[in-house]
DNA sequence: CCGCATTGTATCGCAATGCGATAGCTTGTA
DNA sequence: TACAAGCTATCGCATTGCGATACAATGCGG
């Protein structure tokens, strides 16, 4: 009787090709949508608000919060009825921590580094054009609380970024850049291509990067790429120092060196 | 032709209940399966190995696997065709502690109390018979490297699991000590009932709670339990010392204070 | 070097599962 | 107390995911 819908919404939502390829549950992406709806704005949600904020129907927010909600990844106050993450969303992260050898190979080199340091220290990962930290060892001096464990951050205005991009094949290197929306984040961002090009060239042939303020105003950072067997970077060590403390020149003097002695005793 | 086959395995996997509610999505808890089956003793896995790991059969390891590949969670060696974990996986646990606002309210105190303690100390939350860190900041004297944001420990045998349990109702405490596997991890472990329940009281009525060696060897931890505005426990802080640097007496005197004294800070 | 076994990839018909509309219930409000 | 808004429960239908199988690739031993 009903004519068939497929037809008659071509590609209405959802990514193009997910649509018609056979092996991709759906279920999955929106229970991750129901998970990722919380946030620091929304720490809690109501069942409607969040039908509203992962843009699915009132029937599926309710099937998967009810799905989450006996896996234990939400709780739910009986009270005013609304959901919120609960501590086992922390597991897929502990499962990755664990079963990445490089993770676990460098945490040690880290905490010596922070320790030596007195500064935040952070292994980083690329991620599209966007870094993620995936380790972060804090000291009293610490800068930005607020960063932590699987924050993203543009790859091309973090030191980080720049000395994974600095190690890469210039080609792939040129495409992140291309696909990164480049724009300022403070008054000292460099984020003209040519610049940008230039810094890669300078960063690759030093070893290392340093970005001053470029997206956190008194945030000074100097990161060094690790490489795999194959010379390619696979991830970045930094260290990040507050201006108030020290500046750039001296930074770069006294922490450049450390960086990279790190990130070479975990390249192995 | 084929016999309905639902009344031939009457319940053989999965959990009693969620077999007959409607709401329950069973593509989530597969999903994550296949995310759990990675650790430290199973970096990466092939699909035949996934298959064995989660209990799916080859076709459904086969779906959820790629399914988790095309939403950028799991990452496949082309080389090995194994999979691996990605970083994005870090983001469930960041959304979590973004949208945590204890554990938002916490950490400048936990870095705190670790600068001027010089040791790690931790937050931890109540997840059933076990507690789990969603906090910890380190310092360069920290002992046990591998534990991490995410970590699971018995509840009865750790200093910040002692704390909140003391603070508990006796009737939940009694609960969650009766369904718990109390066994010694050291020769040092408290873990007959009578003694544990003596070391609730003790604990509550001094309002800190210490172990020795429970379960770590050379792993001293003081701790104090997080109440909310009902009184409840809800977190616990702790500082967790070398017994090698600093004897049990020693380590109460000192950071007992000072972890109760955060520990009402952060309660507000 | 080649055949065989093992493991990964693609296909496909079926029906069970999840969909989404709706109705009933609960809670807080005017 | 009646109403509105939102949460919970139900249900028939068809889409989605299931899982058996066929095919391809890889690696191993003869």
């Amino acid at each position: 009787m009903s004519p068939p819908r497929a037809s008659a919404l071509p590609a209405a939502s959802s990514p193009p090709e997910e649509r018609d390829d056979p092996l991709f549950v759906r279920s999955v992406e929106k229970a991750i949508r129901v998970l990722m709806a919380f946030n620091a704005r929304r720490p809690t949600l109501s069942l409607s608000q969040l039908a509203a904020a992962t843009g699915l129907d009132k029937s599926a927010a309710q099937r998967f919060a009810h799905t989450l909600l006996r896996l234990g990844y939400l709780r739910k106050d009986p009270r005013t009825k609304h959901f919120e993450l609960t501590s086992r969303t922390l597991a897929p992260a502990y499962h990755y921590t664990q079963s990445n050898p490089l993770v676990r190979r460098a945490v040690p080199y880290l905490v010596q580094l922070a320790g030596v340091t007195e500064e935040a220290t952070n292994l980083s990962m690329l991620d599209g054009t966007e870094i993620v930290f995936v380790a972060r060892f804090v000291t009293r001096h610490v800068i930005a609380s607020h960063v932590t464990v699987g924050t993203h951050s543009p790859a091309f205005c973090t030191a980080p970024g720049i000395a994974m991009l600095s190690h890469l094949p210039p080609r792939e290197a040129q495409a992140i850049l291309d696909a990164s929306i480049l724009r300022p984040y403070t008054p000292h961002t460099t984020w003209h291509m040519p610049e940008l090009q230039a810094k890669l060239r300078e960063t690759a042939s030093r070893g290392y990067a340093v970005c001053s303020e470029e997206i956190l105003i008194n945030d000074i950072s100097v990161a060094a790429p690790i490489l795999d067997g194959d010379g390619r970077p696979v991830a970045a060590v930094n260290v990040a120092v507050s201006k108030l403390r020290c500046d750039t020149a001296t930074a770069e003097r006294q922490f450049a060196p450390l960086v990279v002695t790190t990130a070479q005793a975990i390249s192995g």
